[in-house]
DNA sequence: CAATAAAATTGGTAGAACCAGTGTACCACT
DNA sequence: AGTGGTACACTGGTTCTACCAATTTTATTG
């Protein structure tokens, strides 16, 4: 018999290794294609309203059989890049106004590069929406409640490592957040930006170094906050933190040409 | 040829008629697959981290092929509630704790029944994110936008009229708001929730009945605060609004008892 | 008993055939 | 001229069968 029951379904392997692996190379020659396609749409190759080739004749361009095509099509569809009508052809969306979070989180997952713009307004709405769990969760959290955000939060990685670069370690402590709110709508906002954390992490990273307390004293006194019932205290914590990061980055965006031969954006080429 | 470029993609025929007709029964085996297993999902008929019989199996088993159901286990996977891994099985994960946005969406989407501390939970939420996105439109709408916004808002069905329960206007009006605040994350995630404002609409139907001012009035008024770029005055609008709206959801979830042989429901039985 | 190799199981791809809506053009009828 | 019907080509939707690739299990071997 294979595993069964009792196994949880956890994606991070971490054999104490102390370098961060992919998430695994998931190959699945539809998601390559679906990559392409979303590329394709994005990139302004082809316009909103216009009609793709057939699914026969589409498959044979990027040479994969129809069947891996219409797999890609369907998250294609879902992410409201695409709508597929029977007897008719493929449509492309306007991404810009019709697109949906399964768009971004599928973006930011594959480490596209995502628009100033588009980074700058969801870094906005992160923000505003972490401040707002964060209130409820001291309003609702319970005792039991507690001890997990409070052994979640001392499992923070040291600042700078890989580890928490990774963002994987965000995205726990905000779930714990979320599911101490008491409230599944957030506990499914927070797995849909799930693979947003990854994107973001990094770019705060360089001010980790100046902070005077470590990621993990913040969260520390966040969690006491939270215990205390103190909304105001504990959103407070997360908003001065997230608006200071917030217009770090947005000064790296508008003037980018003041970082002269600083650090040279890190890799990616 | 067929229709080429600057075709929209518009999902409201309305041809002046005046009878609603359902938006098109559209068939695809795969989401009637698909909604069987998210139905065996959450009714705990299979159980988190247990593993499901194998593809060919499971296809046998909905009498469907092995490709409808693929393209079936896509979504599920997607949703959350599922992974597949090559060469071991199918695993059900938790979606108390796993599922996102599109696992709700697409519940909603069909109508299915969603658990009253789910609902309250996304009611709240979208109480809390429209508050911030009008906020945010007050503070950069420019002048077409408002152009735009008071274009929709016009365009208001009258309180209680079919059209108007069917949550698309609401879905229209939000999303010209989310296009004026600037911010295409909150684009997205208005787009994320599209198949709920049908779902909600309906629960504050009655109230419109009872209310003062019309549902066209009050976010043409709205608009008026938006385009003054009083930010407080246009979220204080729709948050007292929603609050009203949310209390009495939340009265009704409590003690439905109280609401003897009043309207019963109206259908879907 | 441990390391290794083979077999069985399961998901992933491929390719062709056929079913089912759509759109177009043409034709008969009014 | 206008209406409705009809046949045909085209496109997505579904089915089948066979095979590839990763993982687990079992048997084999040193």
């Amino acid at each position: 018999m294979r595993s069964n029951e009792s196994i949880l379904i956890s994606e991070h392997s971490t054999p104490s290794a102390a370098f961060a692996f992919r998430p695994v190379p998931k190959n699945r020659i539809s998601e390559d294609a679906l990559a392409q396609l979303v590329d394709m749409i994005v990139s302004g190759e082809v316009k909103p309203g216009e009609r793709l080739p057939g699914e026969r004749e589409l498959a044979q361009s990027l040479s994969i059989t129809r069947t891996s095509l219409r797999e890609a099509l369907r998250r294609l569809e879902n992410m409201g890049l695409a709508a597929v009508r029977q007897g008719d052809g493929i449509y492309v969306r306007d991404f810009r106004r019709e697109a949906n979070l399964d768009f971004i989180n599928f973006q930011a997952g594959r480490g596209a590069a995502l628009e100033p713009q588009l980074l700058l307004g969801m870094d906005e709405a992160r923000r505003l929406m972490s401040a707002m769990v964060v209130s409820l969760a001291a309003r609702r959290a319970d005792a039991s409640d507690i001890k997990e955000l409070r052994r979640v939060a001392g499992e923070c990685p040291p600042d700078g490592s890989p580890e928490l670069l990774s963002g994987k370690w965000d995205y726990d402590f905000y779930l714990t957040i979320a599911l101490a709110s008491k409230n599944r709508a957030f506990v499914c906002l927070i797995n849909t930006m799930k693979g947003m954390f990854a994107t973001f992490r990094p770019m705060y990273s360089h001010l980790d170094e100046g902070r005077r307390e470590s990621i993990k004293d913040l969260n520390l006194r966040l969690v006491d906050a939270i215990e205390s019932g103190d909304e105001r205290a504990a959103s407070a914590i997360v908003e001065e933190r997230m608006r200071q990061d917030m217009e770090d980055l947005a000064k790296r965006a508008q003037s980018p040409e003041k970082r002269k031969s600083k650090t040279r954006k890190a890799g990616v080429k």
